[in-house]
DNA sequence: CTTGACTCGTTGCATTCGCAACAATACATC
DNA sequence: GATGTATTGTTGCGAATGCAACGAGTCAAG
């Protein structure tokens, strides 16, 4: 009977916590779109970087390469993302929006932004040093 | 090109640095021990609560019922548990650790106190607000 | 005692995951 | 230009996941 309580340990509370904001967050799109986690990232960071290389968000995501390309081509097949060679380097392709991509991150953006909003305030004044604390684990790498 | 960062966005944060944690955290255990970290929990759980049922530990932490069931089955396949039938309900069964399974439990708190220790370590100040945020997103449901 | 509603642990199934190949391409060195 | 090394995106594969369904067991109402 040893005195070691799993639920104070901080790892799992870390992945506890994550689940459930991640289930959370992940129940609103799949109803309402049919979008999964790893496409909403892709979504996102095309709308926010234009053009961009699987690579590239493999690199700026935390995300497997293989996840990266699977969303990818899940949202080309969708009609959401369109896949161009790239004009200098032909091992990289250029993943951008179609207008419908576009059209659909424009409505799914506020949702995210309205969801973040209540997460944070539900943490009051402990937000600032949450957001310390997980960038201060990216770092450690 | 919108604004909306996505590593700005503090569910990403949340699943990212939870998810490098824990690859961090079940690479010591693997690569020792050969343990994943469903079958860590249900270990740490049976540690700390002696004999238990499949649906305490479903109940307690967070883990889907057939994964807790999987991880009690290899882990008594291993010879680190013992299964029991309940002597009042015979739909319950107790999961109990077997001497070999108190013996790996002893390594591997250890283990896991150091590995706590120097994530709140690189925390600083902030460990205590991020505890009470990491309760409160568990507190909301 | 029988019936029906509920609970427990397991299992089937489709999906997803991470990791390691793999082919195609780029590039430096000779 | 040929050759060897490195990189990019995709795919194969085994393992893990979540969810629903299932059989076995419990319990209360009639």
């Amino acid at each position: 009977m040893s005195d070691f309580d799993l639920t104070e340990f901080l790892p799992y509370q870390l992945a506890a916590a994550a689940a459930r904001v991640s289930r959370a967050f992940a129940e609103r799109y799949r109803d309402d779109f049919g979008i999964s986690i790893p496409e909403w990232r892709v979504l996102v960071h095309l709308a926010h970087s234009g053009s961009v290389s699987v690579r590239e968000i493999h690199a700026r995501v935390e995300m497997d390469k293989s996840k990266v390309s699977r969303a990818a081509q899940r949202l080309t097949d969708a009609g959401y993302v369109e896949k161009r060679p790239h004009a200098e380097d032909r091992r990289l392709i250029d993943l951008r929006l179609t207008p419908a991509g576009q059209a659909l991150v424009a409505r799914l953006l506020p949702i995210a932004a309205q969801f973040q909003e209540e997460l944070i305030a539900s943490l009051g004044a402990d937000h600032a040093a949450l957001r310390r604390a997980l960038g201060r684990i990216m770092e450690t790498k």
